[in-house]
RNA sequence: GUGGGCGUAGCUCAGUUGGUUAGAGCAUCGGGUUGUGAUCCCGAGGGUCGGGGGUUCGAGUCCCCUCGCCCACCCCA
């Protein structure tokens, strides 16, 4: 028989590994709510042209994908986006706009895994559908922000760089770039790190841009513009704020300072985002030493739902992945030793008699909403099970002896606080009023 | 899909030029002592040395294949 394991690039999630994917997801939805956002979800695989919709033929070598007992060609969803997309789409006329929901869907995708990419993996969507108002772009961005410092991040470890289709493409223009070239221009934009300068050159030249031109194009690319600055980058363009091509990207900056988010912003023209189906702004957080992948990336996307066969629906969002948010918060020391649920009491017994009423009071503090525990050990050997209630990482312990009564909550016991090692004596019927204090 | 590094107990690792039934610490489980958390003492379980094949009298050790992990590419919805 093979060897039975966990299949490449998944992960098992042992109690102290689901508490911590639990403390991340559940950071998601609390976050979430709180900016006024209702979860969604939707099937964990679909059919595999839903996908073939957005991203062409190209993405089935990406895909987990099968056929059912009916010849239905299905895959494991590899993004939420379509699934959403679909959804929107079908209710698009009844639903109040504008639709704010967020997700935590698992998502599989068949690559190598490596750091910061596996094959199974959470990601937290949030999208704001109906509205093609900046102020909806910039709450996307103050969400994320709003998640970056509820696990204790702060904007010197990371930053949200932000830029806008228009403007890229305005500035294009004025660089003399034909508007059918504008695309390959943002391919060539997203790949300027990773190519040689000379191929750069080539590739300018065949947008129409000459040598200087080239370099001006370049060096803007390169640049960037705190939040408040953007002036500076129409002064150097000659572009005037009040053009209507900028607008938005001024208007977004605004919300961004209103929201009180500014120091965790900065407009870089270089972030382009791969995915063609972008129409506005692109946004990506990236650690402020630029060393990993990005923690999360989004941007406006005003045609996708017409394309799944809805209305016209603007819509703006992000995803999040778990991946490299734990390796983020993991480098930065942010990963407490054990989020497992911690008890609210222990309970022991130091004789016979007290064992007899273990199960009775355990099973009463449960009904009353306690994390109650006990050791399944027969020994009366106080320190020994002080040591179990200690491991279980317990806050009190409720020591039980010859003087309890004959049912639950009658007679008395011991109390003791494992932090701060006092003990009290304690009658049992007011034990539960006493660990909620 | 391409390239590099690494696989010995749950974890961290020893294991001599190939040589008896593969070891230690920690962890786990059981027992004992002090009945109030560190402990201390005794004991137990757990490894087809990632898997398969080959060379050899003999392979954890040498060779080939394969699987997995890590890293970098490709890609990144």
């Amino acid at each position: 028989m093979p060897k039975l394991q966990a299949p490449k690039g998944t992960r098992d999630f042992y109690p102290k590994d689901m508490a911590w994917r639990n403390h991340i997801v559940d950071a998601w939805r609390r976050v979430s709510i709180r900016n006024g956002f209702d979860q969604v979800d939707g099937p964990i695989f679909e059919s595999l042209d839903l996908y073939k919709v957005k991203s062409g033929e190209g993405i089935v070598s990406e895909l987990f994908h099968f056929t059912d007992r009916g010849e239905r060609e299905l895959a494991i969803r590899p993004e939420f986006t379509p699934t959403l997309a679909r959804m929107v789409a079908e209710q698009a006329n009844a639903l109040p706009k504008p639709i704010k929901w967020f997700c935590t869907p698992n998502l599989c995708r068949a690559e190598k895994p490596q750091r910061g990419r596996l094959r199974e993996f959470w990601q937290w969507n949030v999208d704001i559908l109906g509205s093609d108002l900046p102020v909806a772009d910039a709450e996307c961005i103050f969400t994320a922000v709003d998640l970056l410092k509820e696990l204790g991040l702060g904007p010197q470890h990371l930053r949200v760089k932000i830029s806008h289709r228009q403007t890229v493409r305005h500035i294009l223009k004025k660089l003399g770039v034909v508007e059918e070239k504008h695309t390959a221009a943002f391919e060539l934009l997203d790949r300027r790190d990773k190519i040689e300068p000379a191929e750069f050159t080539n590739g300018a030249k065949a947008l129409g841009l000459d040598e200087e031109r080239v370099a001006r194009f370049d060096q803007i690319c390169r640049m960037e513009f705190n939040s408040g600055s953007l002036g500076v980058l129409y002064d150097s363009l000659g572009i005037d704020p009040k053009d209507a091509s900028v607008a938005d990207i001024q208007q977004l900056d605004d919300q961004l300072r209103a929201f009180g988010i500014a120091e965790w912003c900065v407009f870089d023209l270089g972030i382009v985002r791969g995915l063609a189906y972008y129409t506005g702004t692109v946004f990506e957080i990236h650690e402020t030493s630029g060393a990993m992948r990005a923690l999360a990336g989004g941007g406006r996307y005003d045609q996708l739902i017409e394309l799944f066969g809805g209305p016209k629906t603007p819509a703006v969002g992000f995803g999040m992945g778990d991946v490299v948010l734990s390796d983020v918060l993991r480098d930065k020391g942010l990963v407490p030793e054990d989020t497992t649920p911690r008890p609210d009491v222990f309970v022991i017994a130091s004789s016979d008699r007290g064992a007899g009423a273990v199960a009775s009071n355990v099973a009463k503090l449960r009904l009353d909403g306690f994390h109650a525990r006990f050791s399944y050990k027969t020994t009366r050997n106080v320190g020994k099970l002080l040591k179990d209630a200690s491991d279980a990482r317990a806050r009190f312990v409720l020591i039980l002896g010859d003087a309890v009564g004959d049912a639950a909550g009658e007679g008395q016991g011991q109390l003791k606080d494992l932090a701060g090692g006092t003990q009290i004596d304690i009658a049992l019927g007011d034990v539960s009023s006493k660990l909620r204090v």
